[in-house]
DNA sequence: GTAACTGCAAAATATTTGCATCCTT
DNA sequence: AAGGATGCAAATATTTTGCAGTTAC
């Protein structure tokens, strides 16, 4: 990120076009989230945002963000729950159908946003409206070192 | 389950081949497993279980019947962590490759243990472990009342 | 100016830990 | 009898709610 202005331009833009007011922790955590190649959960947001604002805050933030469609969440086996910037989710539209990848040793998640979710065959009578896939294994980084 | 002097044997059998001793609590809460067909939460426990054990037991049972490869935990977006039993996993090694489905209507969460996860090619330098796939949608149920 | 957002306090939930007692083997 | 499992109490951690003050538009 080298034209901060620019940055600062988008934020607010992204933001304005889901109707949502421009306000500092939404600048800051979108921009947590713009920065981040991998996901986020809440615990990591409080802290890299250098403990400015309040964990009410981040809460209502995150799920505003949710609901807007600007992050989507991302299913883990254990309790935490992470979030990552959705490409092009519209308010109650989310079409996050991509992979997400778990380093199973930096703990990193990582949305695959170029790998689209598999059409997968249900047994008569179910419908699929949305497939999530979370791979667990080694990342890149992490093999190599 | 008509045969409960069968179903009594099964249980204990089941708890003692992965070296658990056989209580009252884990065969209970085996037995909720056993009799459900969809997933089951934490919550759901506690409240089936007919408010007979502690919460803490039920925390302390689950997280046994994991380690043990009894039971899986199934990833969802929301905060609830599911569980499910697992077909034939041995301690410390889970291999649960299999769809599970949840309904956006009943909520209920289901393993579709004849649906084994694709194989998807990950970019350069990722090493997959395991692959986990959640399907939300309309469950065959709700699809039909 | 008004509606919406934030931050604090506090409530409600959920999860973990320590320890004495009880049960399984 | 010995080791492990349970249940209670209490410590932690997480998430939600209410409300007064502040900010964006």
């Amino acid at each position: 990120m080298t034209d901060s202005g620019n940055t600062t331009l988008r934020l607010s833009e992204i933001l304005r076009r889901k109707n949502l007011s421009v306000t500092d922790s939404r600048r800051k955590i979108l921009t947590l989230f713009l920065e981040s190649k991998d996901a986020l959960a809440h615990g990591n947001i409080e802290k890299k945002a250098g403990e400015k604002f309040d964990r009410v805050t981040v809460y209502r933030t995150l799920q505003t963000f949710v609901e807007k469609g600007i992050i989507h969440a991302i299913p883990t086996s254990d309790n935490s729950v992470r979030y990552a910037l959705c490409r092009d989710c519209t308010e109650g539209h989310h079409h996050d159908d991509h992979v997400h990848f778990v380093c199973g040793n930096c703990a990193k998640t990582i949305c695959l946003d170029d790998i689209v979710s598999p059409k997968i065959d249900l047994p008569k009578g179910y419908h699929a409206s949305n497939v999530q896939v979370v791979i667990n294994g080694t990342c890149s980084d992490c093999l190599v070192s």
